[in-house]
DNA sequence: CTGAAAGCGCTTACAG
DNA sequence: CTGAAAGCGCTTACAG
């Protein structure tokens, strides 16, 4: 195979030099119309690429975006959101022509020593950071890097970094007012990690809500998105003495290990007990009832963020986004109590 | 922030030459024992990573692989099979410091634009190549690319490249025998697309062993992996005439989807109806039955694949490697014939 | 064992 | 509008 050509043969056969290929091909002033066609036909005609690396050294970008999931590598493998959010990034960054590069990291330290090190490397232009805490100590990790970042997460106040959000309260409210208006009156929520932001932000609405329309028991119990946790807790709520009439569940995944543990325990959904699953994945359709589920459209999440960031990049200014919320899809999973367990 | 030390900065603090805070930082003869401990701490003290475009631009590596894959965003969004393989591979990526960089494409033909863009730019220092056709026209523009690859496939020819594959007609026997040992007769298989290697090898296995046992019916229907085909098609083939009395899925998507449709058509599993799914994630332990399944350990298929790559790529050869092969693993959704319907 | 120099393939001031 | 030169931050022969 012949050696790829450089930036000098495209000169050499064009009979101009290299700063002259360089403003052609990037579509700087600097050279005549003629001139730059002549070189362009010519660089299509010999397969001309331009180096990346060489590039990357005069500070121009990495063509790569960066983004670090921690979380253990068998909830990345069934949980839909994070590949449906990576599906939508790669959407945005197709388009111009960027690359992503992931990594999955154990805890934030570690995610903290990727960032770090794709900084110095000039590995990636920025990174997209999900699963935010409360006084999140990455977020100072990225401003002393000063590594252009776009938060997926709100609201709330991340340093000034741009933010990526949707209202999880208003969803939350909404599926609450849903069960109390058929006649719901004790709801459990089977939450996810405390520590992350967007658990607390539901947490606190849910309670909110539950105050405001008299909801005698509503508790939040936490768990941690898993199959396994899902089901476990579940057991655990329908076992106790006074069981609850609806579940909430702060991912599809868990929701649909509850309802095979409802069904595994004799107890009819939605005939006694009504399911409400958020992130409404194929997995919420595919079982048996169908979920009833607060819906959003993850891919084009990841898509407003990836193009918020790749602004960011290339402006070193961008807007923060509030995203449409979640809306409540009723499907087979949610009915009225009043007609099988009349209070 | 303080600018970025350079091997510069590192060779004046240490009072001796760029080259060699080189040969000190890589481990190369050139340097004494003790100058090179010297500009070691000098190098950490300071905060020093080589720039990786730099290393790049003198032939070095680009310490990242990279992963195109084909097939619909909705499909990767909810498949586990891709993001427990990409789990895997990160494993083994990660104890190197390499990236794995990720590109969805449409069709063959940008797959291929893309793995001529990333060679050109020297983006990436191989790749892993999934989803094979026979006659796969991605194989000849990896060799003609020079581009280090390592085939997910087999096991068959692909232009000499190392493959990681496992036998999954021994997997595909394995299930038949025991449906067959279990007194089943006729047995539909919901296969994936036909145009892929592996479709076609579990097709020719599934006839093959059928056919030596005796089974009646043995049909495989092609389907695309989706739940929505996979609901649609196990609908068709229970409505039918003489319907089967067991069902193969070539994924685990597709046969929760089935499972679903023969609770919906009142179809008792396991008693009318046994089940078996290709791939055993969770969702398989999720639904009710449990779904007995072809089990493999897709992540450490992954790092097999991604270990040899890194081999190759260091190296310049690898070998090809024999994965296990899937076994299987029965649940609650596979039982007798005799028992229900006696012939 | 060490230092000075050339070069990787681009981009970008700087002169003509 | 165009050409020659310097430089990005490393690595690697090549002399001492």
């Amino acid at each position: 195979m012949a050696k790829r050509p450089t930036s000098a043969d495209i000169a050499r056969a064009a009979g101009v030099s290299k700063g002259a290929v360089s403003y052609a091909l990037n579509g700087q002033p600097g050279v005549s119309e003629a001139t730059r066609e002549r070189i362009l036909a010519i660089a299509a005609e010999m397969g001309f690429r331009p180096n990346l690396a060489a590039r990357a050294l005069n500070g121009a970008s990495a063509g790569t975006i960066g983004l670090a999931l921690c979380r253990p590598a068998r909830v990345l493998g069934v949980e839909p959101f994070f590949m449906e959010l990576i599906s939508g990034i790669e959407a945005a960054l197709a388009e111009r022509s960027y690359g992503l590069t992931l990594q999955v990291v154990p805890d934030h330290a570690a995610e903290i020593a990727v960032y770090r090190r794709w900084s110095a490397e000039r590995r990636v232009d920025g990174v997209l950071i999900v699963d935010l805490h409360r006084n999140d100590d990455r977020i100072d990790v990225i401003r002393e890097l000063q590594l252009p970042a776009v938060v997926i997460a709100g609201p709330g106040d991340f340093g000034g970094l741009p933010q990526v959000w949707s209202d999880d309260a208003a969803a939350v409210t909404e599926a609450v007012e849903y069960l109390c208006a058929l006649g719901h009156r004790t709801i459990t929520r089977v939450g996810g990690m405390p520590e992350l932001l967007h658990t607390e932000i539901r947490t606190r609405a849910f309670a909110e809500v539950c105050e405001r329309l008299g909801v005698q028991h509503a508790v939040t119990v936490p768990a941690d998105y898993t199959a396994e946790e899902g089901s476990r807790v579940t057991r655990r709520v329908l076992s106790a003495p006074g069981r609850p009439t609806a579940l909430i569940y702060d991912n599809d995944l868990m929701a649909v290990a509850g309802l095979a543990v409802a069904q595994e325990m004799g107890i009819a959904v939605p005939g006694e007990l009504s399911i409400v699953a958020w992130d409404d994945s194929m997995l919420c359709r595919i079982v048996h009832p169908p979920l009833t589920a607060l819906s959003r459209d993850v891919p084009a999440y990841g898509t407003h963020a990836a193009h918020r960031l790749l602004e960011l990049i290339a402006t070193g200014t961008t807007t923060s986004l509030e995203d449409v919320a979640a809306h409540l899809v009723p499907r087979g999973s949610t009915a009225t109590i009043s007609s099988v367990r009349p209070d």
